[in-house]
DNA sequence: ACAAAAAACCGAGCGGCAATCGGTTTTTAA
DNA sequence: TTAAAAACCGATTGCCGCTCGGTTTTTTGT
């Protein structure tokens, strides 16, 4: 899935303001960068389309808000794009870590390796049962 | 930076043989799926003008080869999807990653582990000096 | 050295998709 | 019931990957 600039200001927007209908996400960025009412009601429809926001009616307009969490939108980036090129060598999205990991800092290695124990004892749990 | 389908599946070809001409590249693709090679040589020109190749002139042909290893592309393809996003919370990476941790067996999770300690004494021996 | 073959290069066209917006229909509320 | 607000429709633009025909340049064999 392919998400354009635009798109991907609305979301962040919605994540911080959530729920909100057309016209409160028109009114903050008409002053940022402009654009008509329209612009901003097709990149919902599309955003909804591609299943990351829902909406329901609200009175007389829809209210829009996030179907994913940041988190878990960014996790699905990832995986898309490193789907696209593995199949094969599963490890890779290990392997690709790896060469993100130069980035890190000491405080986020502890926060990976608290997350890396938490994940293990799912696993652990899970074996148990 | 957006790859199409063929540009991966050409990269994909090149980190197996390398260095290949786009004859080479060609009569790869000839078989799975056709085309013809200016298709390919335009690809590859796509691919150096990206800077994802480099090539050198053999003889009468140029010979391909790729300019960056796998996971880096892949590690810059993820830095790209989470950097359009975040810019001010520089930790959502290491968040992105917890949601990308449930899709890890124990095995996965020792190799991260293991490269988070690389990573840990890389920083250690840098501030030692 | 020259002609034929091979490869590179150029440019045009197609298709898909995000962004944009004018105009029309539907819905809501006074 | 009618005026305002919102949704909906459809057309256009721009960008980019893909495709390929045709031309120019380079190479090679005689």
């Amino acid at each position: 899935m392919l998400l354009g600039e635009l798109e991907k200001q609305v979301l962040e927007y919605l994540w911080k303001n959530q729920p909100a209908d057309a016209k409160q996400v028109y009114s903050y960025f008409e002053k940022n960068r402009g654009g008509s009412l329209n612009t901003i009601q097709s990149t919902l429809e599309r955003l909804v389309k591609k299943d990351l926001l829902s909406r329901v009616k609200n009175g007389h307009a829809y209210k829009y808000f996030p179907k994913v969490a940041r988190q878990e939108l960014i996790g699905q980036l990832i995986k898309n794009v490193t789907h696209d090129f593995v199949a094969e060598d599963e490890n890779s999205i290990v392997a690709a870590f790896s060469s993100i990991s130069s980035d890190l800092d000491e405080d986020q290695l502890d926060k990976l390796e608290a997350m890396i124990e938490e994940q293990r004892n799912k696993l652990q749990t899970k074996a148990d049962r």
